[in-house]
DNA sequence: GTCAACACTTTGTCCTGACATAGCTGCAAT
DNA sequence: ATTGCAGCTATGTCAGGACAAAGTGTTGAC
């Protein structure tokens, strides 16, 4: 008999074994597909991986590698003689390391920046330390002022080698400091962020167009790419009134 | 000829098939501690997949799998054609998602809690909101003031569902919240959390034996298990001058 | 000397087949 | 009625083989 949680049916599953997509992939896109669009109902049960594997047509491993890949992103959850579950959509995998560039425009402000210093040279002590820079190494150091709708918000300090990135000015007027990064094949993978707060000394309320003793939400933020090369330090200052972080955590 | 980077030998390596560790983890473990402990040098190249199965005397896909484990958690890199290499060690997983308490005890400190208020209840709007809970929910609410040795360091407000776990004032005190939840069986597994900063009105002043004015880091929590549960809602105060979140993003 | 074609190395994908083990369910013995 | 055992179901682990595709380096033609 049958009174657990309803099974799903998997309706007709195309794939392509032509297509350069692995099957793998094809499969774990299209039962995404499913899930998102509610086919599948959240919290029902997955055919085992034997059968799904016949009616796909495809091997066991294969089915189990497309799973795999959903259980990762928090799509799907397997428990062992028990099941594979459909996952509440609430819970899913942070999608990318993104910059403050990169969540204005997501959020529909637009963003405007000015740059106020940008020169090569040694780093400082601090900065050589967190990108595990030696002595002869080189950085662009840049100082910008980041608006958003005509609004100052931040003040932004950074520090990329200059062998991962040579910056140049128009370049950043238009464009994120990641977006540049992700460019050049350097896409940060990881960061370590230090976020802490505290008020506005008179010069940076001058800059922010707020008042002494505004509080401030501060960020000091080390960036690897995939190869764990250090991309980018910075060290950025932003109107708490104005700006709040936002992140996803996941194990 | 062999002039590229040094390709590790990967000495004696000795694997129990009789223990109920899987192959896959027991070579995991074995590579990552020979990485760590510095006899594989930091940049080099492992011996190729087929190569190391035969001498370690396991099948390829046992090693694909070991590997695969450590380029997850960003100890190695595989490049298809080129092989693969140890990254930098700065570059690491986050550990586990952590509360003030776990963070504090790390860090050497002893951390104390005062209960100001326990009681259970129908959440409030937002709360019920971000917990996704509906209308005949209840949820212990709970007020707590942290000591950092004997200073006061943050007032945090939380909720978490009745049926998630019943909270009791005397496992409070003793315990942080995540390891309840954990020891429940609900170990929180992906948050999303907002970070902002604001000053201190003369009532949180008082409680956080500082002045009116001073800097104050906020940070609203949604936390969830592996299974898609909402298992904590948290809304908390830091003193700036005494605490910073840390954190580790990865893609 | 430069550049394109080629061979070689190495990881990526996919298959078949087998056995182990955790969780569940129902039946039987107490 | 409760406990414990047996059997079923589903995922977990592992082997061995085959071919594809990307990256690297070498060779040869111009």
């Amino acid at each position: 008999m049958e009174h657990s949680t309803p099974r799903g049916p998997v309706p007709e599953v195309a794939l392509d074994r032509s297509s350069p997509v692995p099957l793998y992939f094809q499969v774990a896109s299209r039962l995404q597909q499913l899930i998102e669009s509610g086919v599948m109902p959240v919290g029902g049960r997955l055919e085992n991986e034997v059968e799904l594997a016949d009616r796909l047509a495809v091997s066991r491993p294969t089915i189990r590698r497309a799973v795999q890949y959903l259980v990762e992103r928090g799509v799907l959850v397997r428990k062992r003689g028990a099941g594979t579950q459909i996952v509440h959509p609430k819970v899913r995998r942070p999608v990318e390391l993104s910059s403050l560039y990169d969540d204005l425009t997501k959020s529909g402000q637009k963003p405007h920046t000015e740059i106020r210093t940008l020169h090569v040279g040694a780093p400082a002590d601090h900065v050589a330390e967190a990108l595990g820079l030696g002595e002869d190494a080189e950085v662009t150091w840049i100082e910008r002022l980041r608006f958003a709708d005509g609004e100052p918000l931040a003040i932004m300090h950074n520090a990329v080698p200059v062998d991962v990135l040579p910056l140049r000015r128009e370049d950043l007027e238009e464009r994120g400091l990641y977006e540049l990064l992700r460019a050049a094949g350097y896409a940060p993978r990881m960061a370590n962020q230090v976020v802490g707060a505290r008020v506005a000394t008179s010069a940076e309320a001058r800059l922010l167009d707020d008042v002494r003793g505004a509080p401030l939400l501060t960020m000091t933020r080390t960036a690897w790419d995939a190869g764990g090369r250090a991309v980018e330090y910075g060290s950025h200052i932003y109107r708490a009134s104005r700006y709040s972080l936002e992140l996803t955590l996941s194990t």
